[in-house]
DNA sequence: AATAAAAACCGATTGCCTGTCGGTTTTTAT
DNA sequence: ATAAAAACCGACAGGCAATCGGTTTTTATT
């Protein structure tokens, strides 16, 4: 799945925890660019139909908000840009892992750990 | 930067630590497909252009090679399609691990943190 | 119910990128 | 010098994002 810039401009603008109609984000990312309410539709709707955003009729207009969190966003693109280099039953986020570590500085490292063994303390209280 | 189905296939095939001319590429990529030498001579030249591939000359031929290798490209891919999401200071793998650290399964957590820990072994005995 | 305003929808155009190749020029080997 | 091989150039198709004008549908109001 390819994202366009404005396609990125308007999910940024979504996680804000904002719920808007064309117009509103028309007003709010479309208007100094010198972009119609056309022009944003169309991008509302190209992302609804990647099924990144959800909509529901509100009084006129459609409300959009955001149907993925960023940090799942994140991890769906990184799927895709790395599925055909990783192996089967390998994990794209692993193998990705193995490739960027060096570039992870000792505070990320750690950060990263931390979540690990937060996941694992999940993982007993569930079981 | 976009790679095409093409371009992948043969960043696979050098990655075997084959250097190759563009019939030699064909003859192992192009020919089954119906594909002609010219195309994979301009595959090869793109990927050139962009800075994966390098050549040299080699009697009538270039010969060309992997300059990067799959674990530098998936990074570089993963900076790529991330970058206008993570923030300053913030590794997209991070973001991305923690909305996906419940999709993997306890031998890959404990890959991941082998792999963290190889990393840290790693920067004690350069530093 | 009629109608005006708002929004959705449709289709077209442009621009960029990959895949694809034919034809021309350059290089190389004999 | 020349024939063969390879490189190079330019073109076209197909896919996708950005962009918008115009038409249809929906909604609110009288």
């Amino acid at each position: 799945m390819q994202l366009g810039e404005l396609e990125k401009l308007v999910l940024h603008y979504l996680w804000s925890g904002i719920e808007a109609d064309a117009k509103q984000v028309h007003n709010a990312l479309g208007e100094t660019r010198g972009i119609s309410v056309n022009t944003i539709q169309s991008t509302l709707d190209r992302l609804f139909k990647k099924d990144l955003l959800s909509r529901t009729k509100q009084g006129h207009a459609y409300l959009y908000r955001t149907k993925i969190d960023r940090e799942a966003l994140l991890a769906k693109l990184i799927a895709n840009v790395t599925s055909d280099f990783v192996e089967e039953g390998e994990h794209s986020l692993i193998a990705a892992f193995s490739s960027a570590s060096a570039n992870l500085n000792d505070a990320q490292l750690d950060k990263l750990e931390q979540l690990i063994e937060q996941q694992r303390k999940l993982r007993k209280g569930l079981q």
